[in-house]
DNA sequence: CTGAAAGCGCTTACAG
DNA sequence: CTGAAAGCGCTTACAG
C-alpha cells in the first residue's frame, strides 16, 4: 500500500490539509512544516499525480505527432521539443503517426479523456473542425484551422535564394524535386519559389514534385532524372529527398557539384554525419521548437497567441555546388 | 464544465454504477445498454482517464529515456518502441537525458509518483540500487542492477565476424575507434573481440577508445589518425562514430576502401539517406524494442521475464570495404 | 495558521 | 442485472 497524505497527517498530528500545504507551498507554520516535512521523509511520501491531476484538471503532459521519428528533421525537432517542454515542467509523449489517420485521431482522443494538455500536431492530413473545435493545438507550417497557432519558416524567400545561387553558378537547366504535401502547407510555397524564380530569368521549369510516402524517394528522383537527364542543377525540397538524389545523381554517373549542381532543403544535421555535405536550406529548428512550444503554452493558458509565426531559414553552403 | 458519468447516469435514469458498468463492458441489460449508449451520446460524453487511473493505479503509459533522440540509431528505437506500445495500448513518454543525472532521476520520480507505469531505460550512469527498488524497468545492453532484464545483441561474436572480415580483404594493420561506455556494458564486448581477434592472427593492436559525449567524435579519430597513420582497416564501434572516421580519413587523405577499409557498427538507416554505404554490424533494432517492450510488459503484470535475451547483430556489406 | 469536509470523476464490492 | 455507497489520493474553500 502506498503511503498517501493522509498516513503524513497522521503521523505528524496534523490534518491532511496542512500536508497539502507544505506540499504546495501554502502558508504554514515554520515549526509544523518541519514536523510534516520529517513524517514525509520518515514515511517515504511521494505524492501522487492522479490524484494531482484529477483536483486541478490539468496533466502536465503535452503530445507531440510527427508522420516518422527516425528522420533528421522530425527527430532533431522532437529532441529540441522535448527540451523546451521541459521548462515548462511539462513532460511529453511521442506519436509517431505514420501516416495512419487513427494516430491522429488518437490524440484528438487523449485530449477529450484529459490525458494531455494540449498538442504539437505535424500532420499531412485535413481534420474536421468541428473535431479540433477546443482543443490546445498548434502546429508546423500550416493552420490546422483557421484559428490554430503555427510556426513555419520562409520557404519562398529562401528557395528563391537557393536556386538564384545556383543560377549565378552557371546552371541553366534547373530542375525541382519534391515530394508533394497532400494538404495545403506553407511547404508549398517552395515549389511557387521554384517557378517564379525560373520564370524571372527566362528558365525552363523541370519539374517533379509528387505525393509519396516517407520511404519511397527513390521512385521520385528516378523519374526526374529519366524525365530530365539534361539537367544541371537541382533544388531537392526535403532532406531525404536530396540525399536520394545525390546518390541517384552518382549511381547514374553524374558527377557532383562539377557537371551537376545539387541543394537541398534541411541540409547538415550534426548528428547523422552525412559523408558529404550538403548545400542546403536550413530550417532554424530550435527555434522553431521554442516558438511552437511557447505558442501552445499560450494557448493551454488561455491567452491570446499570434496564428502566424514566420522564422528565417538560409542558405547554407557545402559540397554539392560550385 | 465537462460531462461526467454522473451526468449520463441521470439522463438515462440509471445508476452511475450502470454507467460505467457499459464503459468498461461489465454485464447490463441490452435495452439498458442502448439506452445509455444513447444517452453518452447526446451528451457528448467522454470518460476522463485521470479519474479512471486513479481507481485502477495504472496510468497505460510507459517512458522510454535515451541519451539522446536526433540519432540514427536511437530515434529508430524509439519509433519502433512507440509502435510496439501501441499494440498494448500503451502511450509513450519521451525523455532525452542529453547524459544528464537529473533526467534520469526525473523518470525514478514519475514511477514514484504513479505518472508512468514502468520505463525502458538507454543510459550510461550507474544507478543506486536502492532508487530503482520496485520500479518496472528494463533497459539495453547492460543490467541497470541485477535484477531488471534487458535486450543485447551479440556483440562479441558480430565484431569478430565483421574483423574476420577485414583480415580475410588484406586488412594487416587493423585498428579500433570507440566512444568508451562509463558504465559496465555488453558494448564493451566489442573491444574485448577486436583484442581476441587480434591476438588469434598475430596481428597487432591499434586502439583509441575514449570516454565522450555525443558530438565529440571528431577529437577521437583525429587522434587515432595520428597516432596510427599507416593503418590500412578500421573498425568503428558505432555509428556516428564510424561516419566520423569516414570523413576524416578522407579528408586525410585516404583513399576507401582501397588503401582504408571501414567496418562500422549500425550501418544502414533507411531514412537517413547515407551517401556512400558504410559495411556495418547492424543490430535488429525492430526486434531489440519489440523484445524490450515485450519485457517491459512482463515486469509491469508481475511476470517472471528472463534477465538477459541475446538478439543477433549481423555484419552487411556496403562500400567502405573491398 | 489549521482542521474537517466536500468534491474531482471514476470503479467496485455489496445488497437486493 | 442494477443502485447506493464507499473510496482512489489529492486540493480547496470554509470556519475557526
Amino acid at each position: 500500500m502506498a503511503v498517501t497524505i493522509k498516513d503524513v497527517a497522521s503521523y505528524a498530528n496534523v490534518g491532511v490539509g496542512t500536508v497539502s500545504r507544505v506540499l504546495n507551498g501554502g502558508s504554514v507554520n515554520e515549526t509544523t512544516r518541519e514536523l510534516v516535512l520529517k513524517a514525509m521523509k520518515e514515511l517515504k511520501f511521494t505524492p501522487n499525480a492522479t490524484a494531482h491531476r484529477l483536483r486541478k484538471n490539468k496533466t502536465g503532459v503535452i503530445a507531440v505527432l510527427v508522420p516518422i521519428i527516425n528522420h533528421p528533421f522530425f527527430s532533431e525537432f522532437v529532441e529540441c521539443v522535448e527540451e523546451e517542454a521541459d521548462r515548462y515542467g511539462w513532460s511529453v509523449l511521442i506519436v509517431s503517426s505514420q501516416q495512419k489517420i487513427e494516430k491522429e485521431n488518437g490524440i484528438i482522443e487523449k485530449i477529450r479523456r484529459k490525458e494531455i494538455d494540449g498538442a504539437i500536431f505535424v500532420t499531412h492530413y485535413e481534420h474536421d473542425e468541428k473535431d479540433l473545435m477546443g482543443c490546445p493545438f498548434v502546429s508546423i507550417d500550416r493552420p490546422l484551422t483557421k484559428d490554430i497557432p503555427y510556426v513555419t519558416s520562409n520557404n519562398y524567400d529562401a528557395t528563391a535564394e537557393a536556386l538564384e545561387y545556383l543560377i549565378s553558378g552557371g546552371c541553366k537547366k534547373i530542375g525541382y524535386i519534391g515530394s508533394k504535401p497532400i494538404v495545403n502547407s506553407e511547404v508549398m510555397q517552395r515549389e511557387k519559389a521554384y517557378l517564379d524564380t525560373m520564370a524571372k530569368h527566362g528558365l525552363e521549369p523541370r519539374i517533379v514534385n509528387e505525393v509519396i510516402m516517407h520511404g519511397e524517394e527513390r521512385g521520385v528522383a528516378d523519374k526526374f532524372f529519366s524525365k530530365f537527364p539534361d539537367v544541371d542543377g537541382v533544388f531537392a525540397a526535403g532532406y531525404t529527398m536530396a540525399q536520394t538524389t545525390y546518390t541517384v545523381a552518382i549511381e547514374k554517373g553524374y558527377s557532383v557539384p562539377d557537371g551537376l549542381q545539387i541543394v537541398g532543403y534541411d541540409g547538415s544535421f550534426k548528428n547523422w554525419g552525412s559523408i558529404k555535405s550538403l548545400t542546403a536550406v536550413e530550417q532554424p529548428i530550435a527555434d522553431m521548437a521554442k516558438t511552437v512550444v511557447d505558442l501552445l503554452y499560450g494557448v493551454i493558458e488561455g491567452k491570446q497567441t499570434p496564428l502566424r509565426t514566420v522564422l528565417g531559414a538560409k542558405l547554407v553552403k557545402g559540397a554539392t555546388t560550385k
